[in-house]
DNA sequence: TGACGTGTCATACGATCGTTTGATATACGT
DNA sequence: ACGTATATCAAACGATCGTATGACACGTCA
């Protein structure tokens, strides 16, 4: 006997097709980029009618910025909030790098949606959807600056000059990872996979040398 | 007085809108992406007729593949032989980092046209345009696979599987660091660009520490 | 000089784009 | 029970896309 299940009124409907248009939209937008993405095509996998993103979101571009508006502050506030742990808790360099990484790489191990969403965020960074730096005012500086305080916290000797830079190198170690393992990820053949435990690991030491030798050299 | 200056030809002008439209197409590619630049675009800024494209390459995507063939064996060729160099020499690691550093780095020192290239690899390893993996078995691979051989050549204690992954480490940095200064060039107020010299010596010094901790790591 | 090949031109073709429209179906309030 | 609001639908809109066509200008060579 089934159990009675609440029927889903109209307007559960109608937010259920919203919410399936942000999602196949978000994985779109991540797999083809902005331009390299139709109505059409978000439309189809979804399995709507094409009127539905212009019904429920007012266009291409305000279905792309809900897109963000859903994911980003969340994404935010955890990377933030991976940094802020380390404050009372022992506070050393490698402390702050294994929970940042760990932060950063949270998407990559997700089940099903949101795993796609590190693409989304680099090719907003290549070709600009939103309006103008607000991707990098709302997002990019505040985890960046965070970071960048974190690390100086945890290794007084570096100067904020030298922390910023270090910061770049440490992201730009994580992108280019991420990238690889959603790559890797995707082959058929997905036999070299590396544990995201194991490029974490990488990634603490190799950057908390990085950073340290920075440290010694501006001392 | 005017020297007596060679009539340009028939065939010369041919060649010269040729090149000329492979110079437009690789800066728009670079700043908008494949799918985000009509062929309109291109021939508008080149100075010629819409048909040229398709008279000269026989079609956009031939184009966009012939911008690439005219750059990547150069670019590739010299990214290997940056690293080369430093086997005769002191093969010490700061030299290959030193090394492989600059030669990333010399397309954004050039004057005019191929300022934008690296922004163009960046887009063509984010969405594929050239023929299945091409770009990857042709350019990415071999100089990877040259980094990786010349750095454990100069760190004998270095393995091959943390040789790969400090590779990448390497590389993420460079990425993201060119992708900074081109930004911040782009900007109107370039008052922060920070010398290219200095962001080589971070490389360098942030990188040698990071894989000699790797090394350390797994001796 | 006249036929020929080369390069450029305006223009048009069919496809696809984002968006709009008007009709239709269904749940909800009175 | 009936009018209203909400959601979806097929269809069409004008714009723009990549590409194709035929005419025309010009240097080349017999």
């Amino acid at each position: 006997m089934p159990v009675a299940q609440r029927q889903p009124s109209q307007a559960d409907h109608g937010a259920e097709t919203r919410t399936r248009l942000l999602d196949t939209a978000e994985c779109l937008f991540a797999e083809r980029g902005f331009a390299g993405t139709s109505v059409r095509d978000i439309t189809a996998d979804a399995g709507c009618n094409l009127a539905a993103v212009n019904y429920h979101f007012g266009g291409k571009q305000n279905l792309y910025r809900e897109v963000f508006r859903r994911r980003l502050a969340a994404l935010r506030e955890q990377r933030l909030a991976s940094i802020r742990t380390t404050h009372e808790g022992m506070g050393s360099l490698e402390a702050v790098l294994a929970a940042f990484a760990g932060a950063f790489f949270e998407p990559l191990l997700q089940r099903g949606r949101s795993r796609s969403v590190l693409d989304l965020l680099q090719r907003e960074m290549l070709d600009p959807q939103l309006p103008p730096d607000l991707y990098r005012s709302e997002f990019v500086e505040p985890i960046n600056g965070a970071l960048v305080s974190a690390m100086m916290r945890a290794m007084p000797d570096l100067d904020i000059r030298s922390a910023r830079i270090c910061a770049i190198s440490v992201i730009g170690q994580l992108v280019q990872l991420a990238q690889r393992i959603r790559r890797a990820r995707l082959q058929p053949r997905a036999d070299d996979v590396p544990p995201l435990k194991e490029t974490v690991a990488h990634i603490v030491r190799f950057s908390a040398a990085g950073v340290r030798a920075c440290a010694r050299a501006t001392r």
